[in-house]
DNA sequence: AAGACGAAAGTGGTTGA
DNA sequence: TCAACAACTTTCGTCTT
């Protein structure tokens, strides 16, 4: 064996320590406590003071929480999120301090990759390490296939994110849900399509804001039943706890889907908490019971719409849609006169 | 004529033996 | 693994406005 080959292998060892250190779930688990920080944000300040809009933005480079509505600024500079690295030795502090773009879960390697020159430095012809140097990197940059396929899987999942109106911080947790799942194996011999799809919709109700499978299901390529079989496989195997979804969260979006105000908004909330505690949103699908709560609010504020009006933008049919408020209507006392 | 209504049969997912 | 089951959908005829 020659001298270059050992001398690549050894290499080759080195570079793969590296990788595990810095892939290192401690990343992962920085992140999402970046994350729950900003859902307790949302979950304390329910709505704009000004508009009572429930469309809040956090910008996090600017560290502002804004309605997305009036743009009024709620609160600035709320959470110092520190740096994004934690460093444990002194080693690691050198290691991971450095000056430049923050670092990002939605580039395929952190938006870490730097470019080694050919030229030397300071006109000085390039040295022998230098060469080795830009020929590792050119083997690991996106050669392997899996990169390709995260590469890949990130784009895909930025366009639906993209056609779906949603916000970086939900691009951010897909993406390091992505990580994840390709750290326990999960990706090989499944369709990327119908992962990155189901990460997507996990990561929207993660930060309660939850899309239907319909929804999803236009953006992406793959099939609902597709879609929903990879969500219950990854919730599974990544064992996330995810609250069944209430029908509030889906409220703000169908009603400005309507073209209903904040009036009817507030309403329809209003009528599924008493349904909640009366316990009659038990077992029934949430979609269902927001539709039928908006149809109501609706009425009683004087803006009717039809069921299928309301059908088509909720997605759940007429026949449910009575179903579910005749029993809201029939328990909650509610007069509805058309 | 359009919207609301409800019966009946069908679908896909969950549950418990 | 399979059958029973509840929620929801599809379809369609009837009633109301």
């Amino acid at each position: 064996m020659s001298k270059e080959k050992q001398d690549m292998e050894v290499e080759e060892k080195r570079y793969e320590k590296f990788e595990d250190v810095e892939e290192d779930l401690e990343d992962i688990e920085r992140i999402s406590a970046v994350e729950r920080t900003k859902d307790r944000l949302y979950r304390e300040i329910k709505e704009c003071p000004e508009c009572h809009s429930r469309d809040l933005v956090l910008d996090t480079e600017r560290a502002e929480l804004y309605c997305n509505d009036c743009g009024l600024v709620i609160e600035e500079a709320i959470v110092d999120l520190g740096p994004e690295w934690r460093a444990f030795d002194f080693e690691q502090v050198s290691r991971r301090a450095r000056v430049g773009a923050p670092m990002t879960y939605r580039i395929h390697d952190k938006g870490l990759s730097t470019l080694i020159d050919w030229s030397g430095y300071e006109g000085k012809v390039a040295s022998a390490e230098q060469h080795r140097l830009k020929k590792w990197q050119q083997r690991m940059h996106v050669t392997n296939t899996s990169e390709r396929s995260f590469v890949f899987a990130l784009s895909e999942m930025d366009r639906m994110a993209s056609a779906l109106g949603l916000p970086t911080n939900i691009r951010e947790t897909a993406a390091m849900l992505y990580r994840k799942a390709m750290k326990k194996g999960l990706i090989r011999g499944r369709s990327i399509e119908g992962i990155t799809t189901a990460i997507l919709y996990i990561a929207c109700r993660l930060h309660g804001v939850p899309r239907t499978l319909d929804e999803m299901a236009e953006v992406s390529r793959v099939s609902q039943k597709e879609i929903s079989r990879s969500y219950r496989f990854l919730s599974r195997e990544l064992d996330l706890k995810l609250q069944p979804t209430s029908p509030v969260d889906f409220v703000p979006r169908f009603c400005s889907k309507l073209g209903l105000d904040g009036e009817v908004e507030a309403k329809a909330i209003e009528i599924i908490k008493e349904a909640q505690e009366k316990e009659l949103t038990n077992g029934r699908g949430p979609i269902g019971i927001a539709a039928a709560a908006i149809y109501i609010a609706a009425i009683l504020c004087g803006k009717h719409k039809t069921q299928k009006e309301v059908s088509e933008v909720t997605g759940v049919t007429e026949v449910t849609i009575r179903n579910r408020y005749k029993e809201l209507a029939e328990e909650l006392d509610i007069e509805v006169i058309l």
